[in-house]
DNA sequence: TGTTAGCACTCAACTCGATAGAGTGCTAAT
DNA sequence: ATTAGCACTCTATCGAGTTGAGTGCTAACA
């Protein structure tokens, strides 16, 4: 049986009354709450059929109706209307664009979560493929030499390396070349083995400090792959008592401060299709098993040269959907935006 | 009236039973528990004392007793066995030692509240007064320099500079030899406005780019000195019946989340005089307001050149002081060792 | 004088039954 | 096809009664 227009818009009444309320909706509620002018009793028929179609369910017998994952999932595909909310307040926020990237992020998290309620979280824009792009020896003192490295996408790491014996200008100037010329530009699987020791036998007595170099250049760019998340508004899961079970709450706060388990979700949403940035997941939907009572809403967002980050927001089942998918595009666009800017800051 | 030797028993059985229970605690346990052979009648007299002195309170009319704040304090302050408890896996833990201080932190962070199941926090050591110790300007490309910043305490950070001409071998030496003599050893309030424009003019038709690398030393400084913290084991609070009601988890899980929140209780334990580098904050005591219902343990440890650190675990106030404490101690010590450790690796 | 046994009393927590009320499904009338 | 009406179901709530842990007090005891 197909869903005539009549029942969608119970259903839709159901959802959007649910979403208000937190509790079952009833055929009375229905009768009045829709520009439908029907009855409870012809409500109580086709909630009926709804509910045989697996659309809602009955928490008990006698109580109203809520919507199934299944409704739920109607309702985000195909009968959310799309309305441009007020985000201005928002876009306002982010304009005063904070320098550092980490400090942006939180804040951005932390917009979101104000904003919406929900649980939030972000990460950090990833590269899929990291290029070295520039190497830089200096000598700190008379122990250590500083090595910087820049990664595509300007990420800069910095590495300590001790040193037994003095190095003069002329010697750092000559490893400096070495480097440079034969490392820039290339990822870390283009840098093998042969061509390590071959560096080394031309640093001839200061092998082991090229070594220490490319060990730590190695190690910079695998940590730039294990991804730092930003989370914020854990506590709002409190404002919504279907979540705020101690059992719950305690797994659900446990799976944001465990950052790691929050990748999965990252992992998952990655790879969508050009064109629907932002994904859906309602209730066993979720890659995570502790957020089954969930819905998530998460959107990737692009900082060019293939860099690409994911912001994710967590709320119950009864999440206002319409809202969180439009806070989401805005959030995206204006991201994605950044970038640009960045972009055109470089070149004046 | 001072309390004897028999009651001071009397109000130890009580607060360990409590700590392991979190039951109110009655007169008939008490007479069993303890080792002095006295009846529930004779204990009930005691406890009617210690309450009236203020000790212990009823929760009603007809329950157990339950240690006051005052009785915490006492208990604290002079009736804490001192134990050497089995830390051995946590230094083991640590002894892998991180590579990264953040990493380490959070490591720690975390072994903490699994050892203990109480919330725990750790900041990165911070520094008074921050010196400036080596500049290192370097051409990344055509139109972008990168300004490598290194404070006392090799703390490192970078910062990009555009730039809208091509600046030559030789000036990038010259700007590099000025920046470093005249600039090294200094802290931010050393730094002139004089200074900055005699440099300025030195630099002759580079003075701009002084300009933004002395920005971005102010800001690096300034950015070390808001200090970052980290929790774990937040959702350990929810182990404790007495703080996992809805509205103290979601008041607590917001403090931990709002990491400036704890930095007024960084700032007050920073205050301790040496020699009494761990503090206890029971109760009413604590300095943030959504902590009343906890205690706080904080231990401050140094990592040298003036740099010092805070741990705290957070838990109800029936916390096993004693296990707290002595693993706080231990942390203690490892940390302060790992700085040792490290001053000598740099001077083989 | 300190300790203890005994007893009456208190109070939170639990159980049980009754009740109210929201909501349903079914049937018969429109 | 829609609706009014009614019997039915189930939860939530309230109050009464019960239980049991624990107290305070008193009188007896060593």
């Amino acid at each position: 049986m197909m869903l005539d227009e009549r029942k969608k818009k119970i259903l839709q009444a159901i959802i959007r009354n649910y979403l208000e309320t937190g509790e079952p909706v009833g055929s009375r509620t229905i009768s009045k709450y829709t520009d439908l002018n029907l009855s409870s009793a012809t409500i109580r028929n086709e909630m009926a059929d709804l509910e045989e179609l697996g659309y809602i369910v009955q928490p008990h017998t006698s109580a109203g109706r809520i919507p199934s994952d299944k409704g739920y999932r109607l309702y985000v595909d195909s009968m959310m209307e799309e309305n441009a909310k007020q985000v201005e307040e928002l876009k306002e926020m982010l304009v005063e664009k904070e320098e550092k990237m980490d400090h942006l992020l939180k804040q951005v998290a932390k917009v979101l979560a104000v904003n919406t309620n929900y649980a939030t979280m972000i990460t950090a824009p990833r590269c899929q493929r990291n290029k070295l792009k520039f190497i830089q020896l200096s000598r700190v003192d008379e122990n250590q030499l500083l090595a910087v490295i820049v990664i595509e996408g300007n990420v800069i790491k910095n590495s300590m390396i001790s040193i037994s014996e003095h190095l003069d200008d002329e010697t750092m100037l000559k490893l400096n070349m070495l480097l440079n010329t034969h490392l820039n530009g290339l990822s870390i699987e283009d840098i093998s083995l042969g061509m390590i020791t071959a560096l080394k036998q031309q640093a001839g007595h200061y092998g082991t400090i090229i070594g220490d170099v490319i060990d730590a250049v190695a190690e910079t760019i695998k940590e730039d792959e294990d991804l730092e998340i930003y989370t914020s508004g854990t506590n709002n899961i409190f404002k919504y008592p279907e979540l705020a079970d101690n059992r719950r709450a305690s797994e659900l706060i446990n799976t944001f401060e465990e950052k790691q388990l929050l990748s999965q979700l990252i992992d998952d949403s990655d790879t969508t299709e050009p064109g629907h940035e932002i994904k859906v997941y309602i209730g066993e939907e979720a890659p995570i098993q502790t957020m089954k009572d969930c819905s998530i809403v998460t959107a990737n967002y692009e900082f060019g040269e293939g860099m690409k980050g994911t912001i994710g927001i967590i709320g119950p089942k009864r999440m206002d959907y319409e809202k969180v998918v439009g806070t989401l595009k805005t959030i995206k666009v204006q991201l994605d935006a950044l970038y640009q800017q960045d972009d055109k800051k470089k070149l004046p």
